[in-house]
DNA sequence: TTAAAATATGAGTAATTACTCATATTATGT
DNA sequence: ACATAATATGAGTAATTACTCATATTTTAA
């Protein structure tokens, strides 16, 4: 009943009112980057996309739709890269499959490194629909299965931990980086891929 | 000049007012784990405090010196734990102190996991005041220190980098542990140790 | 006992902001 | 050319919220 609507109220029909759409997007987008959640406002959004108010909401039903809207690009456009990764690292052994997967994680994540930030600290607190439902499980689904592959090799018990874990890693690793203007993502690769690998083919202890 | 003020605009003198101003912390807390960074207003923190709204400006010029002090409790508790645990790890071998170091993170993290994941987001978009910095400079200095006495051991050549990312995956970790409610610190520890051992200890490739 | 200092109160204000709706403009199909 | 559908507009509204200030209460100290 109180559960927020998330989905588009209109869908555009014509070339005219998608590319409205697209610099709204874009526009969230660039205000969430510069000036955070908090500054994240409707009436800014529409402003910088060059849009009134009243389009804006002609499309998006309301504020939380369209970070939730961004949220589903960001996840979609990983899953992607994951999806093209996934189809290289096939017969890969595992640290060279993995370093794949990690590669377009990292390109993913420092195209826009603050706003991939941002969009991660969301994820959590907002409602997931159905369709970033399906392309998180797909990501998911995909990381567990190359894992798999290679059961032999990881130590850890549960793949479905290990892969959200893997993912925490990259994350938390790409986001480091950026926040020390890093670039080179040859390197974040490296560093990323290290502490993978150690958290996949760590020795058991005693219990797992 | 637009620089927000953090500091305390009154300090308490007597008994009653620090319990006012615990209170209000205290009630901070609560709302930002509970209705997150949008749900948190001061006159809901004033509420919850049991305490007007007046009093809290008594002593917090603004909502976000609140944060701000909340940050600054988070850091101190968490070098206080980090300082303890570098005591036990000195002499120990590489992996041994790490354990101790992470063992001090964990428990932290796990008593609030909520807040600490969303502290640290607000850490990068607040202002750090000179206590605050130089807290956590002390704990990234602790945390140089003691790899400096394995560098050795260690393959990343710039430590400083080394310490940032070592806490990285800690958080990361840590985060998404408690997101799937687990609750068992050793556990958690052990995989953050072989992350971040794999990090650490991971023969170079060429080029660094 | 009493003056001064410290602390607490909460109605009120100005600013911000999410969202609506009546109306205007533009495109499409026939 | 024209009717209809699609799209765009932005002033306006109700709600929220950060923060003030004049006043009241409590504590301290002499």
């Amino acid at each position: 009943m109180a559960r927020p609507a998330l989905k588009p109220r209109k869908s555009p029909k014509q070339a005219r009112s998608s590319e409205t759409v697209e610099a709204i997007v874009e526009a969230a987008a660039r205000i969430l980057e510069v000036k955070g959640v908090e500054g994240f406002n409707t009436n800014a959004v529409a402003l910088r996309a060059g849009v009134s108010i009243g389009s804006l909401y002609q499309y998006f039903p309301n504020k939380h739709a369209l970070i939730a809207e961004l949220l589903r690009r960001s996840v979609a456009s990983l899953r992607d890269g994951v999806t093209q990764a996934a189809q290289l690292a096939q017969g890969a052994p595992l640290r060279e499959g993995m370093r794949l997967l990690i590669r377009a994680a990292v390109d993913h994540q420092l195209a826009r490194p603050m706003l991939e930030k941002l969009l991660d600290y969301q994820e959590a607190r907002l409602p997931m629909d159905t369709q970033r439902r399906a392309i998180a499980e797909d990501l998911q689904a995909q990381l567990v299965n190359f894992l798999n592959h290679h059961r032999g090799a990881v130590s850890v018990s549960d793949l479905t931990v290990a892969a959200l874990d893997s993912q925490a890693i990259a994350r938390a690793l790409i986001d480091a980086a950026a926040e020390r203007d890093e670039t080179d993502a040859r390197l974040i690769e490296r560093r990323v891929l290290a502490a993978v690998m150690g958290y996949l083919t760590a020795p058991p202890q005693r219990g797992d």
